[in-house]
DNA sequence: ATGAAAGCGCTAACAC
DNA sequence: GTGTTAGCGCTTTCAT
């Protein structure tokens, strides 16, 4: 039932390798030669055994891609972007969901190492010494996390977190609350290190609630809390949250901007459908998924080799920010911040 | 660098074959022998081959999943059932994306057969000749779309349309649009199908606008057209749709629930966020990613032999109806429609 | 209960 | 330029 190389050999009349080699180097063959060959391949639907390839070349022509949870909005991007520039490459993609649990995220990059040429890991929760583990494996490139000199696909989310302070205290905000991700989660420390190095700048008091799971159930709650807390602004660790923040505003009767303004992280597609449109910190989220393969299919082979690809971000000013009611301080009107250079 | 079965062999003081059996077959061995095996296996942290394991036993240990397009989030959740079952069945999965392209459904199919040992595939744009093609290369289990009896995983769109426009009948509702999503995609003939069901029953005057791409801004678009023709109420093909006309209708001045009442289908995660939050057929996408495995597992080398598998789903009544403001018709109180039965 | 040997489908030296 | 040959790492008859 399956057609082989001898197929398409015995009906082009020539050797398994000639076919081998139209299919692989076809500059090596006579032009008459290799179209007879290439034709016959055709004719019968011939396609090579991916898995006897891999065998002899130790190469498997797939990538893989570990994300924490596909049902975060967040991941299927990045999961898009690593497909659509993997097929292109001519790779095909192995996808797995690691539950958001630490020990799933190394093991799933193990389970799937022997098939694999390279793997994109998103693990905001596996420990640095198990990521460490798998270099031994297979080449990683990591996103949205750091780890040593393992090449990795960053956003400056701190930088970014401090532009989105600095928006909101030019609108005159005084009093912030920032609603915190998952402790551990590396973004999260890099939202806190930018948060800090802000408040430092600005003078602004701020408010730190959390940690919450990165939904927008945590939103709600956060909300509750930081209105109590009496802030004119708040920052969610992410736009899902951010949205939960708006639902339970419009639900306590308390009005954005108005009354207070939210900034989210990600601009998810949604974000700019919420009413009003979220204020938020984009995330090039598929962009990161293409650069990854990128820098994998530089590596080919050597760890290590690569500096890392640092992605532009930008605050992306829409409804939910604006001066708060009682500004303690007259400044001009809010001018958008500018692109980040590069 | 690779430890391979000999390694193991000579560690263990025995043959390659009898390490193999150790794996595959332990019954066959002497307790002692088989142990020593395993010891020696785990000491030098072996791991068989599969691509070499494949070559033999024709069988790979993957399985593949098409998706025409991951940024709409109907498509992860879908992926997403797919992972965890087979990764708890212990395979492993390819995953791509079309971008709703029809010749793309079919050639990444081709291009991962070799590499699986099924395919999960959503392809609502590949013609039924392109399909039925595909049974020659591997295993395959539709998902939301029929084709002859190839094993497919279904919801019961066209029921649930009968009931979406039942219950907008029952709050007075006569005069309803349709916002229609790809004209050629399976999913939207059967919309219409129950749609044109539903009104001969009902004596609605059903206003069908479309073919729209099933995105957000369509439903923008849609919204202005169906608010024109004056209906009362309006079906979307999709919650992203739906979605839109929120927004549209907001941005219009028109009252949801009370000027015009919307219904959408999906019921996606943003569904229950929205406000009002929204009325919605919903579709059990996840599960429906796990039923595929199980169709697909279950299937085991042996085509159409299984009869389709057909999922429950419901109309979720949230704050998107209410009786019209003027309506010609005074009914009771809307009642909430039954949960599927089975 | 264990081993020797023959490939699975393919590529890579090495001849010609 | 093209063919011959020797494996890649593994499973599986067929012996023993």
């Amino acid at each position: 039932v399956t057609t082989t190389i001898h197929d398409v050999a015995r009906r082009a009349g020539v050797s398994v390798t000639t076919v081998s080699r139209a299919l692989t180097q076809p500059e090596l063959l006579r032009p008459a030669t290799r179209e007879r060959v290439l034709n016959a391949a055709r004719k019968l639907a011939y396609h090579p055994n991916r898995a006897a390839r891999s065998l002899i070349t130790g190469k498997t022509g797939n990538l893989g891609i570990v994300v924490p949870d596909l049902s975060n909005p967040f991941y299927p991007a990045i999961v898009r972007g690593v497909q659509l520039r993997a097929n292109q490459a001519g790779y095909a993609v192995f996808l797995a969901d690691s539950s958001e649990d630490a020990a799933a995220e190394e093991n799933l990059v193990h389970a799937m190492a022997k098939q694999v040429d390279g793997v994109i890991v998103c693990a905001p929760f596996a420990s640095d010494a198990a990521l460490r583990r798998l270099l031994d494996t297979t080449s990683i490139v990591l996103v949205n996390r750091r780890c040593g000199d393992i090449p990795a696909v960053l956003m400056d989310i701190a930088r970014w977190m401090r532009e989105a302070v600095a928006h909101l205290w030019r609108l005159g905000h005084r009093s912030v609350a920032y609603l915190g991700g998952p402790r551990s989660a590396w973004s999260n420390r890099e939202r806190l290190r930018g948060l800090h190095a802000a408040a430092k700048a600005h003078f602004v008091r701020l408010i730190e609630i959390g940690p919450f799971e990165p939904k927008f159930e945590a939103g709600i709650e956060g909300a509750n809390l930081a209105l109590d807390a009496g802030v004119t602004a708040i920052i969610a660790y992410n736009d899902l949250m951010a949205l939960g923040v708006l639902s339970r505003c419009a639900a306590r009767g308390v009005g954005v901007p108005g009354d207070v303004s939210v900034v989210g992280f990600d601009d998810l597609l949604f974000a700019s459908m919420s009413a009003p449109p979220l204020t938020t910190v984009s995330m090039p989220m598929e962009t990161a998924g293409s650069a990854a393969v990128e820098v994998l299919l530089a590596l080919d082979g050597n760890n290590a080799a690569t500096a890392d690809h640092s992605l532009p971000t930008r605050l992306i000013v829409r409804g939910t920010t604006a001066p708060p009611r009682r500004p303690r301080l007259r400044t001009k009107q809010p001018s958008a911040p500018r692109r980040a250079p590069r």
